[in-house]
DNA sequence: GTGCAGCCGAACCGTACGGTACGGTACACA
DNA sequence: TGTGTACCGTACCGTACGGTTCGGCTGCAC
């Protein structure tokens, strides 16, 4: 069972442990975090380690919510937009999203996190799922809201319409990447491939009453 | 370091070990496989263990290299189909994928090769990927092959248009099972989902004159 | 000053696990 | 029947790690 999430906030010499913890886990895995190391790592006694963060897992469980904390999705203003400035806007978000998944704090803490599941409970990767991938979509379906008001696309389920846009943008790379590919090679192309996945997404969403356009909304998806 | 990577095969009783010690890694993760437990649970000794699989690292490779010996991939024969044929041939390829993707083997295996990388090496990982994932995007690669020779579609690189139809049909279901989320209330859109994926595959890369096919071919993209 | 709280660093404890060694059994083969 | 091989089960060893305890230092309240 993983000590209470903390709402609360943590000090400034707590975090300061938390990032020489992230370190860790970003250099060697979950693995190279044991508390010997991190107290080492970060000056600190073991025995603030656990005053602060009860356990191992609530270390864990901080280290995430930390670092979850500090993601800002730039807010997406929903002024009018041209169909070019609505398309910029998708390129830059599949740009900001491969740059964010290819970054080897996300690249680790998602490591974590799926080793972490399995057992029951999952709070890990939940944590990742809400406080991570959570706003990043909830950015872009803003956005998307925001193109569809202006006539821009054409879909009426924003989840559905997120979720394609994620897999043309990412495809299989999340998962290569996790199992470890180097981003390096593809580093390059994020640019040329986040204008191919959004012309590709807009083709499919374009709202210039394209027939096939109602039958983007399956049925039972999760 | 993994020793090995057997090349060779396993003989029977072997193989009885590491489908038990899968078992174990499906059932409790990666930290429920200890080579007590296995031992246990196989009903052999600690001492054969080593013999056979060398050591932990080994025991690893073996479980992956024996699950993925078993992926047996369809053959898609290249006869002439009608274009709807190939559609059909297609969604029956994308419920594969996610069924696959969602069965908890597969989940448990991607968790183990995951939480093993990081660390240097990542043999593990690139087991997976060119045993499992490498295998399934061969199929698929044929099938699009085929479709692109009767004119079904057009598309000059298939690794790419590959790419693309993996992102339609998986989106970002793959990483949310990986951290926890169950694939269950997914699993009952499965069927739905494929027809969608791969209507939306076609739209983008339909042979009939479409004239946004020429810009699905990025650069440098890995 | 005295007392107290927070913290560091190091020593310590218990245990779980990787890996080894050994005794005992079944079976093949001569 | 004797010898060798492969194996099981168990006991064993060493160590690394999670978690606790303690002595000593600093700074603050009074």
């Amino acid at each position: 069972m993983i000590s209470a999430p903390a709402p609360e906030e943590f000090n400034d010499r707590q975090n300061e442990v938390l990032a020489s913890a992230l370190r860790l886990v970003v250099e060697g895995g979950e693995k190279a975090l044991t508390t010997a190391a991190l107290a080492r790592a970060a000056n600190c006694s073991k025995e603030s380690l656990y005053r602060w963060f009860g356990d191992r897992d609530g270390l864990l469980a901080a280290i995430v919510a930390h670092q979850a904390a500090k993601v800002r999705v730039p807010h997406e203003s929903a002024e009018r937009m041209t169909a070019d400035a609505f398309r910029a806007r998708l390129v830059t978000f599949a740009e900001d999203l491969l740059t964010v998944l290819a970054g080897e704090t996300s690249l680790a803490l998602n490591r974590l996190a799926i080793s972490q599941t399995s057992r029951e409970g999952a709070a890990l990767g939940r944590l990742l799922l809400d406080r991570g991938r959570g706003r990043i979509a909830e950015r872009a379906r803003d956005l998307l809201r925001a193109g569809q008001a202006q006539g821009h696309i054409a879909c009426d389920d924003m989840t559905e319409a997120y979720r394609t846009l994620y897999g043309l943008i990412v495809r299989d790379q999340h998962g290569r990447w996790l199992l470890g590919e180097s981003p390096d090679g593809a580093r390059d192309g994020f640019a040329a491939h986040a204008r191919t996945a959004i012309d590709q997404f807009l083709t499919l969403y374009r709202a210039t009453g394209t027939p096939r356009d109602q039958e983007n909304t399956p049925a039972g998806a999760l």
